[in-house]
Parts: structure tokens; C-alpha cells; sequence
RNA sequence: AGGCCCGUAGCUCAGGUGGUUAGAGCGCACGCCUGAUAAGCGUGAGGUCGGCAGUUCAACUCUGCCCGGGCCUACCA
């Protein structure tokens, strides 16, 4: 019968039955509009107290200690923090509603250099320098500073949801911070590992100060370049040639560093090019070593016009003489093989002044030569000092006038004083990238300047080193995977002494006096006291306010002490947040339980707090350590100003909203670096989407759900509810284990799949006619609420640490007078609910409802039926049991159909069929009339006299909804 | 330049110890429904598993090299 038929002949001008139906019901609104919605929630969190009673609620529970990473307190948030903090977010919340009590004390980092910058630009900007402001105003500047963008940061980590203590968080800058800071140091002073050496720093003669990595930039630079002859001790006659770009480094010089992967050959010099316009310093018989490769490079230089190779050259343990010996550099030249020595450019060799150089002065240190015998050759303003003889207070560079920057008399007179020495072989020009300041634009120098250290190597008062407790330490900690491990211990390994000083203004001082003739550090318990007080008091200022007499007291005389007046690398600070943060409340004890940050925190943060932790007890602060990698841009590269492609803050809540942010974070493998723009967004709409439509048609099928109504758990329930609570049983475990190992993903992904592809698609579009039509005391109807509230109650538990703002919206929605789904924990699932008949059971039927419904698609698409519900399906089953299975239940309901028909056997040729199973489908119209109420097709229909136009079960209905009304 | 890590459909991800036609959800296309309606349901099309070479009877899965990307160092005396 074609459709058109019993359509027409169906729809009687009879009763009007919508409203004997039970729609779904509810406030909630389908379109979130979490631009407004989120905000609000937040003045609603703080209003009630959240924050304060989540603690009250967990006092009693274990302990779960996290440890937040203090972010550095300058410039608005990004997509970068918001990963951080909501990562952070997820964990605190779901240990906090799996049974513990987990506190999230945020904190801010606030001393440093960038704060420098930015305070110095500002007062630039009035018109005063630096040098001009008194120190105390200075910091002022730099605390008030730091203190706006707290504030600012701390709305904006807010308004990504994250639940933490904002009324007291932890800053670096408070003077309790700083003056444990300082206790922390002086711990570490005790520990017998703070020591004064000296290391090369780079510094502008120009400005009188040393600079930062982040405060160099690079410029095209003319050098003058010389070839240095260094005569060998033992054999007087033959030279190892060197060439460097910096003349005035040779007073320096005090060693040649060479690779073992090169070969070096000895080569005489046989004749010199003829008709130069000058005399060329290289004379025939000259005997040089120089690297193979390279030798025609430099004889070319040398302006050597033929040479001959005399063999093979080892420098392994030769030593040459300086080539100013006599003058007051007597000591010897002493060969150190290094990896970064190349033959690409130069002799071969490299000249090694080990307080001019990064590598120099490393290789140096690495080869166990001592720092003492690093020279002092350079003074503040670019001179050199008596340390390097025959120079004195020759400038570098020029300090004064329109040439300042430029080349001083340095170079000239070092040429000069070579030449003199026979030593020189040759020089040229070259343009190459130097690095110059920032500001002024000069060049900057390498320099040797006294600064203090932590010892990695030397036994503490536990007997061992520094190094051997933190390698130790990181085999204690769980890092989560053996790569991560790795990563840290590596550092550590070949890590070198902790630089701890900076000639900086912003930050805790090194609050320690020195003995002016020992040099050796004061160790009184009564003077530290008294700094300590101080500090306490009137933060670290108070160490430069306070005339050192007053902290040194009556037994050491002040004139005897130098107050050591450098500041801590910040690096110090945030590595003993540990040390201040936790152990103070009984909510955060310590060692921390985790500490979660940036993989590039294995070389700051993590290391830091850690050197410091085994400095000054032995142990890591931490007992696990996780990490997140870097937030890319869509095409996978890296976000930074200069590519414009940064996502801040204010830009997500605007155009996407925090909760979709945290969707996201929860979405991706926060482990590896994640590619975040447009396209994933636009996906994690649609995912919120799902999961608020979800939670919306629950509260509306749930509307006057009340406890009469209710289905006991030892009732007998349908399989469709025994199948779905066992999912929900399933799926509680699943959840669980994600939430417990950090897997956010794992329980988001078994999560929005339940929702679409078995809750949504299946479940609720079977069970709706159900919902909609059953008289509201049907057990079959009971059954389906109770499950459906069963859902509810976990599905809002399972999201909310995730989606923070519309688990909130949809749990106050159905509870108005609940406070706050944050207050709940993970509801707990019957065991009992376990039921793996039924899901074996339902997978086999609905395999079979996958053959019905290709077959049903296959009539759609020939036009045949529009609706499942204008067929009945006879469907044909080889093996006799699975009929009997089919049989056993409503097959048709399942399908969605107005009826099926269950028969044993192969069915005829032309029948939809999947071989597979030995199921074929033959897809009938639906015999009867269409019921007016439930648009089922039956013959049925028209039996019950009262009610011509309905099915027997919705002619029960109405008579039961006719009979309430009549009451 | 070195160390570590990553590279499976448009997107986010699954793919123990190598072994049948490489999976899921979303998106997309097409269709259905019009009693979750700026919603719901169904069907379908998408992948030389970054590339090349090797080990093996057999590799997305093992090895090497290369390409692309990221983090951290080192920055050329």
C-alpha cells in the first residue's frame, strides 16, 4: 500500500491528543551563551563562598598537595596559560570530587629582570634614568608594577573557571616570601655550598653594566682579525697558529683549545709572495701547525707563497708558551681538546681566554683547571687592569664622545705589542654578527666578573654533593614516562654550578656579609636572626635601609665585612616557593604530591626547586612531576608577537568562551605540543553542543521525575535499562581511571561517544515513544526515568571539573536550591549494575537492528517509506536461536518500527541481507491504521471504541490522563 | 650545530610483544523526521599510516637516513 493512503484515511478530524503526551520539559535553553553565562557564574561561586566551602566540605578527606607554578607577574594571559591553568584546574577538581581534599593555592613569580625593563621604560618615559632614581623608589616602582598585573592575571586565570584560593595566593614579592627566600639562602650558605668564583658575563663597557641573553641583540660588526703564533715550549721553532676576531682578548689567553677529530699536520713555509705593497710578517722557515684543511687558508692569509708539510701534528698534551712571555705572562699555554672546535673556519685551533668566552670559560672549568686562575683583565669601564701587563687602562671600546662604541686603543696596541714579539702571522677584516646592547647599540664585551655559586660538587652536610642528592632525588620521583626522567637527570648530569648572583635591583638579596680579609662568609646565628627580622618586617629592602651595624651587632665589627649587595637569580625565588608554600597550611603539607608545568620547566622551575629542595633537605619537593607541551598555532607553528598569530585571553572568552577553552585543553593530548585554532574550536562546538543538548533533553525528560516514581533496583527491568546501567557502571570505572591517572581525554572521548553514538542514537530515540506515550506509571516508562535520572547525576558529575560553567547551569536547573555541582563527588555505581548478559544480549541485537536499518534505508531512498514507522520488517534468521532471542524481546520497538515479524530461515533472494550474521531483511509497509497519539501503524488501532483513532496502549494512556483531569 | 620529543582520514584521537580488506567520534555529502527543531535519526565518501631505504615470508608497528615541527642548550673563537 503506498503511503499516501492510510495517510489520508488516518487523520480523521478527530481529537487533538498533543496534549496527553509527556514532551520534554524544561528552562534550561539550548543556546549556551557563555559570554554572559560565565562571568556570571563566577560573581554566583564567589558570592557563596565556593571556594571556602569546597575546603570545609574536604577538610576531613586525605590530602591530595599540588603545587602551583608561580607564573611571572607581567602581561596579559594567553592560550598558553589558559592550557596550564585549566590542566591544573582539571586535576585539583577531579581529585576533589574523588574523595580528597584538594587545596589550589595559586602564586605569582615577581622579582626580575623583565619587571627591570619595564619600570626603567616607564621612568624613561618621564624623563629620568636609571642611575637617577634612588633604589628604594626603584623597587617601589617595580613591587607596584608587579602588583597590577597580579590583579590583572588573577581575573583573567579566574575567568577561565579555574576553582582556587584567589583571596590568598601566594606572591614572591611579599615580605614573608622574601625574607624565607632569604632564610632559604642562608640555609644553603650553611650547607657549606655557596661559594665566590667568577664567570664571564657579557657586558657593555658603555653602560657599565653586565647584560642579559634577552638583552643583546645581534649586528653586522667589522672586526679586525689576527693569526697568532703560540711557540710550543718543548720545541722553540714551531708555532701552533690560533686566529681570533677580538685582538684584545690575547692578555687573556690561557689556553688553545683543539679537536681530537681533526687532523693537524706541521708545515714549513718555503718561500713569501713577492711585490707586496708591504712586508709580510711570515718569513721562509717558518714552522707552523695548523689544521689540515685549513692550512691554504691561512698561508694565503700569511701571504706564504709555497710550503711543504713536515707530518702529522698531535696536540695532545703540548704546551706553548704565551707569546708575550717575559712581559709578565710566564705561565703555559696548555692544549684542551673541546667539541666545539671546527675546521670550518680559522687555524684549527681555538685561543682560549677563559674570562672572555662562554665556551672558553666552560671548557676551562670542564678541564678541573681552576677559576682562580681565571684573570681579571678588564675593569668595569672596558680598561684593562694590571692584570694585564704592558696594557694598563687601555679602553676596549671608546666610553665618550660621537665615537663611543667604537674600537679603543686596545686592539691597536696588542697588534702592535705581537708584532713586536714576532708572533703575529697575518691579519685581516672581517663582517660577522656581534652582539650588542639592547639601549645603546654598542658592542658588548665577554668579561670576567666575581659572582657567587652553588656547588653541585662538593660533599654537604649530608656527605654528599649537591649533584649526587638531586640525581637521586629524580630517580625518587615519578616523572611519568623514562623520557621525562631522562630529560631532567641529563641536565643535571652535565649541569654546571648554580650562578646565583645578579648586579640587579629587583629581587631578595644575597643578605650576607663577608669577612673583608678571609673573604669567608659570616656564620652567626644572631646576625642572620636579626636580617631575617628585618626582612620580615620591611621586606628586602630592609636589607639596604639597614646599616650593617645593626645586623652585625657588637661581636663583629662592621668595618671588617663587605654586605654583599647583588640580588638572587630569580630562579632561586621560585625555586623555594616549596619552602613557603607548603608545610603552612594542614592542607598543604609537603613534599607536593605534583607539580605540573611546561616541558621547558625541566631546565627552569622543576630544576630550580628541586637544587633547592636537596641544598637544603635532601629531597625533592615534589613526589611527581608532569608536564604539557608548547600551545602551536593551526599550521603547527610556534605563537609569538612577531608572527601575530597569539591567542590572549581576552580574545577566547569573547570569541569562544572559557568553557569552550577548557573543552579543548581536555580534548588534546596535552602532553605533546597542541595545534590550536579556528578548526578545533569549531569541533569543540559541536562536542559542547552534544553534551549540552544532552544534559537538556535530560532535564526535559526528567521534569516532575519524583521518588514514587522511581523504579527499585530489584525490580525487573527491562533489558534496554539493564544494558544502559551496565554501560553507566562501565563507563564510572573508565572515568575514574582517566581522572586518576591525569587522562582527561580518555574520560571526555568514552564520555561524548556514550552521548552520541549509544545515549542519543539509540537509547533515547528507542525509548521516546516510551517516554512521550506510556502512562506515566508504566514500569516500562519508571524503568526508563529512573535510568534517565541515573545518567543525569553521573553525566553532570563526570563533566564538571571539565566543563565547569554548564554542569553548574544544568545540575541548578534541575536543583535550584543546590548550591553548586562542585559541591558533589563522582556518584558512586551499584556494582550490582554489572550486567554483562544484558550487553552481550544488546550487542547481538543490535546487529541485527543494523541489518533493519539498512534495509529501512534502502526503501527511504526508493521512496517507499519516509518514517521507520510506516514499516514492518519481517526478518529472517538462519539460526533458530537468534529468532527465539529476537522474539524475546520487542524487536520493533527497538527498531523503531510499527511492527516486525521474526521468521526462521534464509528469506527470499531479494532481501536486504548480511551474511555475516545469516540475517536477511524483507521491509513490508505497516499493516493498520497510523495511531493519532503515538503515529504507530497497527491493525489494532480503532479497537478500543472510546477511542477510534488510537493504539491500544495510548487509549489506555489518554484514559488514565482523562481520568486525572476528571479529578 | 647538539640533546630530547612529535608527525595515522578535514579536526581530535585509538591502533599489547610486527600477521586477515587501518578504526572511532566529530565535521562533510546525501537522505529522513518535523512531538529534543538554529535540535534529532540514517546512509555514504574521505587515509600511498611524513618521505626514502633496509631487516623479515610479513611493518602503521623494528633499524638507519632524510623532511617538517616543537622544547632546551650552544651560538662560531
Amino acid at each position: 500500500m503506498p503511503v499516501g493512503d492510510h495517510a489520508m484515511a488516518d487523520q480523521p478530524a478527530g481529537r487533538d491528543y498533543r496534549d496527553t503526551l509527556f514532551l520534554p520539559e524544561t528552562s534550561f535553553p539550548m543556546k549556551a551563551g557563555l559570554q554572559k553565562l560565565e562571568p556570571e557564574t563566577i560573581a554566583r561561586w564567589d558570592e557563596i563562598g565556593l571556594y571556602r566551602t569546597l575546603r570545609e566540605d574536604a577538610a576531613t578527606r586525605p590530602k591530595f598537595v599540588f603545587h602551583d607554578g608561580p607564573p611571572y607577574a607581567n602581561g596579559h594571559l594567553h592560550i598558553g596559560h589558559a592550557l596550564n591553568n585549566i590542566l591544573k584546574d582539571l586535576v585539583v577538581r577531579t581529585r576533589q570530587m574523588t574523595g580528597y581534599d584538594a587545596d589550589f593555592r595559586p602564586g605569582w613569580d615577581c622579582h626580575g629582570l623583565p619587571i627591570e625593563w619595564k619600570v626603567e621604560e616607564e621612568f624613561r618615559a618621564k624623563g629620568r634614568k636609571k642611575q637617577d632614581v634612588p633604589a628604594t623608589e626603584f623597587r617601589a616602582a617595580c613591587r607596584a608594577y608587579a602588583e597590577t598585573w597580579i590583579g590583572i592575571q588573577k581575573g583573567e586565570r579566574k575567568r577561565f573557571g579555574i576553582t582556587a584560593d584567589w583571596e590568598d595566593p601566594y606572591v614572591t614579592m611579599a615580605f614573608d616570601s622574601e625574607a624565607a627566600i632569604a632564610a632559604e639562602f642562608l640555609k644553603v650558605v650553611r650547607a657549606g655550598l655557596v661559594y665566590r668564583g667568577s664567570k664571564p658575563v657579557m657586558w657593555s663597557p658603555v653602560e657599565r653594566t653586565s647584560l642579559a641573553e634577552a638583552e643583546v641583540e645581534y649586528h653586522e660588526k667589522t672586526s679586525t682579525t689576527i693569526w697568532v703564533k703560540f711557540p710550543i715550549v718543548a720545541r722553540p721553532d714551531v708555532s701552533v697558529v690560533i686566529w681570533t676576531t677580538t685582538p684584545w682578548t690575547i692578555p687573556g689567553n690561557r689556553a688553545i683549545s683543539y679537536s681530537p677529530a681533526i687532523s693537524y699536520g706541521l708545515f714549513e713555509v718555503q718561500s713569501v709572495e713577492q711585490g707586496l705593497a708591504f712586508e709580510p710578517w711570515v718569513k721562509a722557515g717558518d714552522k707552523l701547525v695548523v689544521a689540515d684543511k685549513l692550512v691554504d687558508e691561512v698561508m694565503k692569509a700569511a701571504k706564504a707563497a709555497t710550503f711543504t708539510r713536515l707530518g702529522d701534528f698531535d696536540p695532545a698534551g703540548v704546551v706553548c708558551a704565551h707569546p708575550f712571555r717575559g712581559k709578565g705572562y710566564d705561565f703555559d699555554v696548555p692544549m684542551l681538546a673541546g667539541d666545539h672546535v671546527t675546521d670550518d673556519a680559522g687555524t684549527g685551533f681555538v685561543h682560549t681566554a677563559p674570562g672572555h668566552g662562554a665556551e672558553d670559560y666552560l671548557i676551562w672549568v670542564a678541564r678541573g683547571l681552576s677559576q682562580a686562575d681565571i684573570p681579571f683583565t678588564v675593569d668595569e669601564d672596558g680598561r684593562y687592569t694590571k692584570e694585564a701587563p704592558g696594557f694598563e687602562n687601555l679602553e676596549i671600546l671608546q666610553l665618550e664622545g660621537k665615537n663611543a662604541g667604537k674600537d679603543g686603543p686596545a686592539n691597536k696596541a696588542v697588534i702592535e705589542a705581537l708584532v713586536a714579539a714576532n708572533a703575529l702571522l697575518a691579519r685581516g677584516i672581517l663582517k660577522h654578527q656581534y652582539p650588542h646592547s639592547w639601549r645603546s647599540k654598542a658592542p658588548v664585551i665577554f668579561r670576567n666578573t666575581p659572582q657567587w655559586f652553588i656547588a653541585m660538587d662538593k660533599p654537604g652536610p649530608r656527605g654528599k654533593t649537591l649533584r649526587e642528592e638531586a640525581l637521586a632525588a629524580i630517580d625518587a620521583t615519578d616523572w611519568g614516562h623514562e623520557g621525562a626522567r631522562n630529560r631532567i637527570r641529563s641536565m643535571v648530569e652535565t649541569r654546571p654550578d648554580w650562578l646565583i648572583s645578579r648586579q640587579r635591583a629587583w629581587g631578595v638579596p644575597l643578605a650576607m656579609f663577608v669577612h673583608k680579609d678571609t673573604g669567608e662568609i659570616l656564620k652567626d646565628d644572631a646576625v642572620d636572626a636579626r636580617i631575617l627580622a628585618a626582612m620580615k618586617e620591611k621586606g628586602a629592602d630592609a636589607w639596604y635601609s639597614t646599616p650593617a651595624a645593626e645586623f652585625l651587632g657588637p661581636d663583629h665589627p662592621a668595618s671588617d665585612y663587605e654586605k654583599v649587595e647583588d640580588i638572587l637569580d630569580v630562579w632561586f625565588d621560585s625555586g623555594s616557593t616549596h619552602a613557603f608554600v607548603l608545610g603552612q597550611r594542614p592542607s598543604l603539607p609537603r613534599p607536593a604530591d605534583l607539580y605540573l608545568e611546561g616541558s621547558d620547566q625541566h631546565r627552569g622551575w622543576f630544576q630550580s626547586s628541586l637544587l633547592e629542595s636537596c641544598a637544603t633537605r635532601g629531597h625533592a619537593p615534589y613526589k611527581a612531576v608532569r608536564t604539557h607541551g608548547f600551545t602551536l598555532d593551526e599550521d603547527g607553528r610556534k605563537m609569538s608577537k612577531s608572527l601575530g598569530n597569539v591567542l590572549p585571553a581576552d580574545k577566547l572568552f569573547k570569541d569562544y568562551g572559557a568553557e569552550l577553552v577548557r573543552l579543548v585543553t581536555a580534548s588534546v593530548d596535552y602532553e605533546d605540543d597542541q595545534r590550536i585554532g579556528k578548526t578545533i574550536f569549531e569541533q569543540c562546538g559541536e562536542t559542547y553542543r552534544k553534551l549540552r543538548n544532552t544534559m537538556r533533553y535530560l532535564l526535559g525528560a526528567l521534569a516532575g521525575f519524583d521518588e514514587a516514581e522511581r523504579l527499585p533496583d530489584d525490580a525487573e527491568w527491562p533489558l534496554l535499562e539493564r544494558w544502559l546501567r551496565h554501560r553507566l557502571w562501565e563507563l564510572d570505572g573508565q572515568v575514574r581511571a582517566a581522572y586518576a591517572a591525569f587522562k582527561f581525554r580518555d574520560a571526555l572521548t568514552a564520555i561524548v561517544e556514550f552521548c552520541n553514538v549509544e545515549f542519543s542514537a539509540f537509547y533515547v530515540d528507542v525509548r521516546k515513544d516510551s517516554l512521550y506515550c506510556d502512562r506515566p506509571d508504566a514500569l516500562r516508562r519508571r524503568a526508563c526515568r529512573t535510568a534517565l535520572d541515573a545518567v543525569f547525576e553521573r553525566l553532570t558529575a563526570w563533566l564538571a571539573p571539565i566543563m565547569v560553567f554548564t554542569t553548574d547551569e544544568a545540575w541548578r536547573t534541575r536543583y535550584p536550591d543546590a548550591a553548586s555541582v562542585h559541591l558533589r563527588q563522582l556518584p558512586e555505581t551499584p556494582a550490582s549494575w554489572r550486567d554483562e548478559s544484558a550487553a552481550a544480549e544488546m550487542a547481538r541485537l543490535r546487529a541485527v537492528r543494523a541489518v533493519v536499518t539498512g534495509a529501512l534505508e534502502i526503501e527511504r531512498r526508493e521512496k517507499r517509506i519516509g518514517s521507520s514507522l510506516d514499516a514492518a520488517p519481517v526478518v529472517w534468521c538462519r539460526d533458530a536461536a537468534l529468532a527465539e532471542a529476537l522474539r524475546a524481546v520487542d524487536f520493533a520497538d527497538l527498531c523503531i518500527t510499527s511492527a516486525i515479524v521474526v521468521e526462521v530461515g534464509a528469506g527470499p533472494a531479494d532481501a536486504f541481507r548480511d551474511e555475516g550474521q545469516g540475517v536477511a531483511v524483507e521491509v513490508k509497509p505497516a499493516l493498520g491504521r497510523k495511531c493519532a497519539r503515538s503515529r504507530r501503524i497497527l491493525p489494532e488501532v480503532g479497537t478500543d471504541p472510546r477511542y477510534p483513532d488510537l493504539s491500544l496502549r495510548d487509549a489506555d494512556a489518554v484514559a488514565w490522563w482523562d481520568a486525572r483531569a476528571a479529578r
